[in-house]
DNA sequence: GTCCGGTGCT
DNA sequence: AGCACCGGAC
């Protein structure tokens, strides 16, 4: 049996009943997937429910006050779906008489409709065989056929719409679809896929490799964030620093550092005398501070950008709980701070 | 805390 | 291509 026709006979027995797969009306069908985009059916079921009641045709919901939709929105999140929901039920109401486009590209056009969701209305409400491509079913077809392409890349976004092209069910792409998006749901989990009893467990790639979760592959698109980062390099006349262990967790924990300020943007000399040094300073008077380097000593990780200045501060006495310098290289450290003391030698 | 997920905008 | 938009599951 291929794929089509396996998962087909999978979806018969495990289909779960919901309320816009016993219609073909587009405007549940419409509102249904604007619902749906970003949301568990758990939680946007009850929002379909209250939607089609107050609302039953797409007119109603064109006449609507735009607070009202928000309102009966509230707690779904994402409200620029609503806006745009009701943004396009006013344009098919009145330009189209109330007729949604019958087919993928018209669709396209809609407010708030995009790739997913033309290919989903375009094939629940006219039966058009355009393949439906949401998280499920790139989850799906990269398992089953072991494709590595990254889905967020322009070349994975391609070649899963292809692929799910060439598979769907021409002659009835409406099951089809549902199908593989109910599959990916309900039984090729993200986190906890049922393998033992999945119908492609003799045939599923991912499976064979025992690397289930390993796909579908994502591009690692964690932004990387700027931070401004001051190290406090404490001089006393017995030839002391200050150099504490760094025990909040994430970057560098228990590794030593100078007394390190944070601020939101890079410092001149005069904004850093403005800043409340309060808690580093209290024992430490009288005291000179000079900027080491003018120029930010950038520092990159995978996801930050340390935009670092170290300040000298000289000062007569330290507090008890400073360390000899000649001390400080024993410490664990980063390369940051190594880098700096290998540099600054102070004055040595 | 981290992961998940379509569309619109730039 | 990168980001903003939100709430829920785990």
């Amino acid at each position: 049996m291929d794929f089509k026709n396996k998962l087909k006979r999978w979806y018969s027995i495990n289909k779960r009943n919901l309320p816009w797969r016993v219609t073909t009306d587009p405007y549940r069908i419409w509102l249904s997937e604007i619902i749906l985009q970003q949301t568990q059916v758990k939680q946007g079921l009850p929002y379909y429910k209250s939607f089609v009641k107050t609302y039953p045709t797409v007119f109603d919901l064109a006449n609507a006050n735009e607070e009202d939709v928000l309102k009966l929105w509230q707690g779904l999140g994402y409200y620029s779906r609503a806006r745009n929901l009701h943004a396009t039920a006013k344009y098919v109401a009145s330009e189209l008489n109330g007729k949604f486009p019958d087919n993928y590209k018209d669709l396209l056009q809609l407010k708030g409709v995009g790739d997913y969701t033309a290919s989903a209305i375009a094939s629940f409400a006219f039966n058009k065989a355009t393949a439906v491509v949401d998280g499920n079913v790139y989850r799906v077809l990269s398992r089953v056929f072991g494709i590595e392409t990254p889905i967020n890349s322009s070349a994975g976004i391609k070649e899963f719409k292809a692929i799910a092209q060439s598979l769907i069910d021409t002659k009835d792409p409406a099951t089809y679809n549902q199908a593989i998006m109910e599959f990916g749901s309900v039984q090729c989990k993200p986190k906890t896929p049922d393998c033992p009893s999945c119908p492609f467990n003799t045939i599923c790639i991912a499976l064979q490799k025992g690397q289930q979760h390993l796909l579908p592959v994502k591009i690692n698109k964690t932004k990387v964030k700027t931070k401004y980062f001051n190290y406090l390099v404490f001089r006393d006349a017995k030839g002391q620093t200050l150099f504490e262990k760094r025990t909040q967790k994430g970057i560098w924990k228990n590794l030593y550092q100078f007394p390190l300020v944070e601020t939101e943007k890079s410092l001149n000399i005069s904004d850093f005398e403005q800043l409340d040094l309060e808690p580093y300073l209290k024992d430490i008077l009288p005291f000179d501070i000079t900027l080491y380097n003018a120029i930010d000593k950038i520092h990159k990780l995978s996801h930050q950008h340390l935009h670092t200045k170290f300040w000298i501060i000289d000062t007569p006495e330290l507090p008890k709980k400073a360390v000899s310098i000649k001390t400080i290289r024993k410490y664990p450290t980063s390369v940051l701070i190594n880098d700096f003391i290998n540099e600054f030698k102070f004055g040595l």
